[in-house]
DNA sequence: TATTGTTATACTCTATAACTATA
DNA sequence: TATAGTTATAGAGTATAACAATA
């Protein structure tokens, strides 16, 4: 119907955050984006989790992610597999390994991102004063 | 900080069905819920798809749940050992079964329904007026 | 011969336990 | 002796393929 013009983009853009912040948890389309990468749900939320400059070891990740040092093992070999995250020695104690994203693993993170942060179709439909009026009553829960 | 009325609280019931209902799945307490009556996620979703009075065949589950024919004769076989559902002869085909909710499943899914529209806390703090004014722009998604 | 549902089997993802290498 | 991570192994949940009963 009506078009939007940029400002209401990103107002549309702001709701839906509000919206999805409220909820935590959006796991809906994640599946689906998951496999698009090559990866499981598990092995997608722990890529989210990861960090292209942050350096974090295997057992730091294993509380991350509540779940076992073998499965994290396994995670992160799907990881390297597709490209997305690459293990690192610790400068200084030679039992640890640390893991960072690599560059297409931080992009990969940031499409996802971007993706789970679009508003559908609906959303994007009202108009300014709605999406205001969204905005303005949905900021409250934030107390 | 304000405790709601009657009124309210339908009120903040309505606006978080609405949100809800625009996700379309809220796949979050719903473990929990799950491993409560004995079952897992993809058994507990099977249950709150079933009825007490309409009978499915399990070829149409196999439709409804998009998973194999295999696996519904498995998530089946879950609830009827939980006494949520039974399978019955179909009346004409004799190789058909038949699968409804026992009432014992129908009262588990009307409670975990009841759950899952419950609005969190920081919906059940605004006030009546916010709330009021969330659900009529919320009601325009609808369309 | 085709279809419904089950059983036999295999694969994915997760955990527990045993092991290797450091500290 | 204790800790980090891996490997060996087992279990839950899912699928594919072979099967028995019925249409």
């Amino acid at each position: 119907m009506a078009t939007s013009t940029p400002a209401d983009t990103d107002l549309a853009t702001e709701v839906w955050r509000l919206i999805t912040d409220l909820l935590m948890e959006r796991k809906e389309q994640f599946p689906a984006l998951a496999a698009g990468l090559g990866l499981n749900p598990g092995a997608l939320h722990a890529l989210m989790s990861l960090d292209e400059s942050e350096a974090r070891s295997m057992s730091a990740l294993a509380g991350d992610w509540k779940c076992d040092a073998s499965n994290v093992t396994w995670l992160v070999d799907r990881l390297e597999e597709g490209g997305y995250a690459r293990r690192r020695m610790h400068p200084t104690d030679r039992r640890v390994r640390t893991v960072v994203l690599t560059p297409k693993g931080a992009k990969a993170r940031s499409q996802v991102e971007a993706k789970l942060h679009e508003p559908p179709e609906s959303i994007r439909r009202l108009d300014r004063e709605d999406l205001e009026t969204l905005r303005q009553v949905l900021s409250k829960l934030h107390a």
